[in-house]
DNA sequence: CGCGAAGTGGTAAAAAGTGGGAGAAAAGGG
DNA sequence: CCCTTTTCTCCCACTTTTTACCACTTCGCG
């Protein structure tokens, strides 16, 4: 399970360092091959291989002819890159998903479950602001959240 | 499986490299053979050739009677140009089919599963822009997608 | 303070991308 | 029917990008 929030930095080449701590898991998943793609927010969704060839056997059934399922298809199957973390456990984050998520140098790597999320640090930090300034008070929350929160 | 997104450009005799890392997929599924046709939102498909001849197949099977049927017929069928990559992984795109597109210089080719897609690289940045500017939170996603996004 | 691990940046060789040219085929006009 | 002009195709050469490898710095822990 990938948790937390790491800032980190990509260099000239587009290179980014996966934290030393998930690499381990990284490797016994998928030998270090990991699948970068596109995600609705304009971040990038990084998954260990074999999770990512799973999700898109089950989108790329779906009947292409319903444009919701096509803008899936298109985003993020179209945007999907294959990398093999290099022997400091680096990966390549390719121009066109650098320039899709306004990636420059410094950016936010958050684990997610089976993913992770990349973003460009201050779109991340917009979001945080715009999240903790919604009425984020406990009050406002559907009932299903709230009774979770413990 | 065809997937990612790679912006390329066509030159002054409108070919189109294909990008290195699905030419040995490409020549060992069909020799290096591939055909190239119009899709309906304006961009081009270019299948591997057996992959084309299955389609065209059952497109052809169906009852040209009904216009929804012979109008795929005629657009796809229509306009369907077998082509064989050069000694550099390159193929021509027709004159046609470039117009059809509106494709010039710079263009986008998005991996999708079976088939590339051809994009002029305006035309796709338009597409985009517009995909993520729908309602593009996973709340508004049909459920069927909502639970398949891991 | 020293050692090891992790992060960062650079270099060089190889591969990929791009453009141009010559010859062949096709089209068009006299 | 033949000659001219254009288009197409195949091949070669150059430039740019990519990728694998190496070296140095920085950080954290003992």
């Amino acid at each position: 399970m990938l948790r937390g929030a790491t800032k980190i930095s990509l260099d000239a080449k587009g290179r980014m360092a996966i934290p030393a701590r998930y690499r381990d898991e990284i490797n016994e998943r998928s030998e270090g091959r990991v699948v970068c793609t596109v995600d609705l927010d304009y971040c990038l969704l990084i998954y260990p291989q074999p999770d990512w060839e799973d999700l898109e056997r089950r989108l790329m059934r779906l009947p292409g002819t319903k444009p919701a399922n096509r803008r899936l298809q298109r985003l993020m199957v179209g945007h999907a890159s294959e990398q093999q973390m290099d022997g400091h456990g680096r990966i390549l984050i390719p121009r066109e998903l650098r320039e899709f998520a306004g990636l420059d140098k410094q950016a936010m790597l958050l684990g997610q479950g089976a993913k992770f999320e990349l973003w460009d640090e201050s779109r991340w930090n917009a979001k945080v602001d715009g999240y903790l300034g919604e009425d984020a008070t406990a009050g406002d929350l559907p009932e299903e959240l709230e009774s979770l929160l413990i």
